[in-house]
RNA sequence: GCGGACGUGGCGAAAUCGGUAACCGCAGCGGACUUAAAAUCCGCCGCCUCACGGCUUACGGGUUCGAGUCCCGUCGUCCGCACCA
């Protein structure tokens, strides 16, 4: 029987075409059909797909066409993430627009996606750098504003001095710019900010309700919101007297960094001058974060500082406490440098170093004495003294701490160099109080309470309630003295971005009406053409014209605002706009609450933060402002992992691609040659593939070589989903071998006949197709697309043996291989149409309902039982499914493998699991 | 430092409920077909042992009739956060 090869290359455009020309995944928006929207994340049009792409988008055609073989209405669209710096550097660097050269990409990977032979819905297609998708955005912007979800302040914000632009804290790695890798440095600008933190609590609570979210994502959002239940407290400060401390500061040593001295100085110099009235010293009063630098302005410096607000979350500690700190940006510290030039001097060598991660890891806790003291809320008769800190963040809490060395390795090692008391109050269980001391390292468990006066015996718990309710009780000032707090370490979210290629704000700055919101009858605002890119900074800002124009309230000349935002925003809610990619406003709000939320969303961990917790926002927003009318867009989340390959270093230390390395084993070792020169190359360590070790494999080229459908096979088998896949040359022939024994045994089983006769309903390849059949959809359902494939391996190997046998059940054979294509059709759609037109059929497998699995065969007539004794196999008892336990046991007990295993000890029990195993206990 | 995940043949892995460890694939080995090669087909393939048999899920303990799976400890790898008060 000699079949000719399948040929993919002129098999699977002809089956694309098919598809179109039915019109087989336009998507309707009103259906009898239970919905169901699978979606993967939508790709950069960065010039070609990469294998990471036909990872993501083989996994979530699967779902697609199973959903639809199963009954679903399924929506599958596909869109371009088409705003981004990269396009602005293509432009520096070939003279083209960014527009175009963004346009040309996505022309190059719609075709290749769709040479792919996905069942998407290209009519809902949408462009984030399209005006048509734009201008909603901004709409949603304005209502935002509107609804007091934007605020516009001055803040110390991540500047990228490579892409020279702001980055968001989720957008800084290690420090670094996540897209240039450049150090980032701090600077002070006024931004343009969503308040994702109006929404930490919510965000937080329902990550509960996410159980279809792999946990991981779920606790990585969890740290990001960072909630803390603590309690701030009012300490009253006050100058410093006393002849002792005076002499003390005064003889302290000189720093040995050759820095100037900062614990030296003269206390009494810097004495506040007085009468102003009481300016708080924090930053914060009910609301946590972010740290309000407004505030601090308006405050102004030099005023009377007689509070200072400090958050602790271990106010159980307070009678250790050794002294206070204030971030060095804190408007304490900069009121006192005012008249103080060595804290001048201090805080500037703080902002020196504090800008890298590299240095803050190396960094020495470094204080300086303020001469200020803060009277102890429990014990007035104590003082403690107040320093200016570098380890102090301004971001979080208010920016001030009281330190408690015993119980704080930190404040330990600071207490240490600045020779401070450490006075332990938690007793470690076990520990005598008359003995234990702290030496090297603090102490941070359980315990009970000592050195603590009225919280002497309480655990750790107990005397934070305690601590708590006494300091709500007691005032300072008209104020109580402390009040309980709960804070985050969630940010707001800064979207200014000194850009061109990303979506304008839709405000205009008039210099008598303020921030002027640009009329919804005015919008989009679009981005001008004609843009030069030859001096660095923000080519907006630089257009002649573009930002000249009259303020829409007073018609005065005024100017546009010239940030674009954040490209994150973009993709916070494309997956919404896909439900009604064509409405004349952003959602068409029936349509969207139809359709929402995404049933099955699938992507790369590397957006377990950003995107996933922006899009959370960005969607309660929008319900907020009546856009939509959920709050989670993602019911199902799955994040697959990455693709990798081999590296190849020549002996220069170029690397080289796989494409210029022959590979070649020896007695188990493998050795590799460049191509061309023959010259040994050395095989590095399995990474992702990137352009910078040249490990990549163009998809296409393996696509005109073996077909889509092998390398979407190869994509699914194997590896778990979830886990990285090594995609190698071998694997790759694998597959496409597979392709091609699947089409030859398919027309072996076509050429026995076999048609409208009725199959022995017992045949053993009958009965493995239905098991096959009831293994894979389930296997599908979960995910597990590896195992999908190792059970369907299996079945092709049975159907091989059957069809090759002279006793070959025609009927039989013919109902398994329908089986087989219908299940291949998900993962391998193009051949799936070969076959199953080989097997005589004038539709479509696309079209065709996924099969049902005969419950009867399901379950088998008799069962194969391990037997053990004493939890040892030692021999297999065949029996009838339904047999009883107690047959099975005198079965057993006949049998000669046990006797002889139990060697004449007594059996004391025989535990009979029925359909699994037996076990004999001597 | 804090939080989390993982550790199974030469390799990718399977074992969804505590019940036969290693399905399926890759690589390898032997054979058939062929002048030859490729392709294809058949067989073998965790480790030790001629064999009978024994051993085996990082390591050490525990619970259980029975542990890859549950508990405690150790080691290792990877990931996230990180001066967060």
């Amino acid at each position: 029987m000699a079949t000719e090869r399948y040929n993919a290359r002129e098999a699977e455009p002809r089956w694309q075409a098919a598809w179109e020309r039915h019109g087989l995944f336009h998507t309707p928006d009103h259906d009898a059909r239970p919905k169901y929207y699978v979606l993967e994340m939508f790709p950069y049009p960065s010039g070609r797909i990469h294998m990471g792409h036909v990872r993501n988008y083989a996994m979530g055609d699967v779902v697609a066409r199973y959903k639809r073989a199963r009954g679903f209405n399924v929506l599958h669209p596909m869109g371009w993430d088409a705003f981004g710096l990269p396009a602005e550097n293509a432009a520096m660097q070939n003279k083209v627009q960014p527009r175009e050269w963004t346009y040309a990409n996505i022309a190059t990977m719609r075709g290749q996606l769709k040479s792919m032979g996905l069942s998407l819905d290209w009519s809902r297609e949408v462009a984030t750098c399209d005006p048509s998708y734009y201008r909603h955005q901004q709409k949603m912007f304005l209502d935002f504003m509107a609804a007091g979800l934007v605020d516009r302040r001055s803040a110390k914000v991540n500047w990228d001095p490579v892409d020279q632009t702001v980055l968001a804290n989720e957008q800084v790695i290690d420090g670094r710019g996540w897209r240039s890798g450049a150090e980032v440095e701090q600077r002070e600008l006024t931004q343009w900010f969503l308040k994702i933190t109006n929404y930490s609590e919510e965000l937080l609570e329902a990550l509960d309700t996410l159980t279809r979210w792999p946990e991981k994502v779920r606790l990585m959002q969890q740290n990001w919101i960072g909630r803390s239940e603590g309690l701030l407290v009012r300490f009253k400060l006050e100058p410093s007297k006393g002849p002792l401390r005076l002499a003390s500061l005064a003889t302290s040593p000189a720093s040995k960094s050759g820095l100037p001295d900062f614990g030296t100085q003269e206390p009494t110099s810097r004495k506040p001058d007085g009468g102003q009235g009481r300016i708080k010293a924090a930053a914060g009063g009910s609301s946590p974060a972010p740290a309000a630098e407004g505030d601090h302005a308006k405050h102004g410096g030099g005023g009377l500082f007689d509070e200072l607000e400090i958050y602790t979350t271990r106010p159980d500690t307070l009678y250790g406490a050794a002294f206070m700190a204030v971030a060095p940006d804190h408007p304490l510290a900069a009121a006192l440098a005012e008249k103080n030039p060595a804290l001048q001097e201090f805080i500037a060598e703080c902002h020196r170093m504090g800008t890298s991660v590299a240095t803050l890891e190396t960094a020495e806790k470094m204080g300086f004495d303020t001469g200020l003291v803060a009277r102890h809320p429990l014990d007035p008769a104590r003082t403690v003294p107040v320093y200016v800190a570098n380890f102090i963040l301004m971001d979080y809490g208010t920016g001030a701490i009281f330190g408690c060395p015993a119980h704080d390795q930190r404040d330990l090692d600071f207490a240490r160099k600045y020779g401070l008391t450490v006075r332990p109050v938690v007793l470690p269980p076990d520990a005598d109080p008359a003995t234990f001391q702290i030496g090297a390292e603090a102490y941070d468990g359980d315990g009970h309470l000592f050195n603590s006066d009225f919280l002497d015996g309480l655990t750790v718990p107990e005397a934070q309630e305690a601590v708590a309710r006494r300091l709500e009780g007691q005032t300072i000032g008209n104020r109580p003295q402390a009040s309980r707090q709960v804070n985050y370490r969630l940010r707001d979210w800064g979207i200014s971005r000194q850009r061109y290629w990303g979506c304008p704000i839709p405000v205009i700055h008039c210099e008598d009406c303020g921030v002027v919101p640009v009329p919804a009858d005015q919008l989009p605002v679009t981005l001008p053409d004609d843009v030069s890119f030859d001096r660095p900074g923000n080519p907006l800002d630089h257009h002649p014209t573009w930002k000249h124009v009259a303020c829409p309230r007073c018609g005065k000349p005024a100017r546009r605002e010239t940030d674009t935002m954040d490209t994150f925003v973009d993709s916070s809610w494309y997956f919404i706009r896909f439900t009604a990619p064509h409405a004349a406003t952003p959602t068409d709000r029936p349509v969207a609450d139809a359709w929402m939320p995404v049933d099955q969303y699938i992507g790369g961990i590397e957006h377990a933060i950003l995107h996933l917790l922006y899009s959370r926002f960005f969607t309660r927003a929008m319900k907020a402002t009546g856009h939509v009318g959920l709050d989670e867009p993602f019911a199902g989340l799955f994040t697959q992992g990455m693709v990798v390959h081999e590296t190849y270093q020549a002996a220069d230390g170029r690397w080289l691609s796989p494409a210029e390395v022959t590979v070649s084993e020896e007695g188990g070792q493998r050795r590799a040659v460049a191509t061309a020169s023959g010259a040994p190359v050395e095989i590095g360590a399995i990474e992702k593939m990137s352009k910078s070790r040249r490990n990549t494999v163009d998809p296409s080229e393996i696509m005109a070589s073996f077909g889509a459908d092998t390398a979407r096979w190869f994509m699914l088998s194997d590896s778990p989903p979830e886990r990285d896949v090594i995609w190698t040359a071998a694997g790759v022939e694998g597959a496409g071998r597979f392709v091609q024994r699947v089409w030859r045994v398919v027309n072996d089983v076509a050429a026995l006949g076999g048609e409208g006769a009725a199959a022995d309903p017992k045949a053993q390849v009958r009965v493995t197709a239905h098991r096959t059949l009831a293994a894979v959809g389930a296997a599908i359902e979960g995910l597990r697309f590896n195992v999908a494939v190792a059970r369907i391996y299996e079945l092709v190997n049975a159907l091989q043996a059957e069809a090759g046998s002279p006793a070959a059940a025609p009927a039989a054979l013919r109902e398994a291989a329908e089986i087989l294509v219908r299940l291949i059709a998900p993962m391998m759609p193009h051949l799936a149409e070969e076959c199953w037109q080989a097997l005589g059929h004038d539709t479509l497998v696309a079209e065709a309902p996924w099969p049902e699995a005969d419950p009867a065969l399901l379950v088998a007539d008799t069962i194969t039982l391990p037997v053990q004794v004493n939890g040892k196999k030692r021999d297999e008892l065949v029996v009838a499914a339904d047999a009883k336990s107690d047959e099975i046991e005198a079965a057993v007990l006949k049998l000669e493998s046990v006797a002889r295993a139990v060697a004449g000890k007594p059996v004391r029990k025989v535990i009979v699991v029925p359909q699994r195993i037996v076990n004999v206990v001597a």
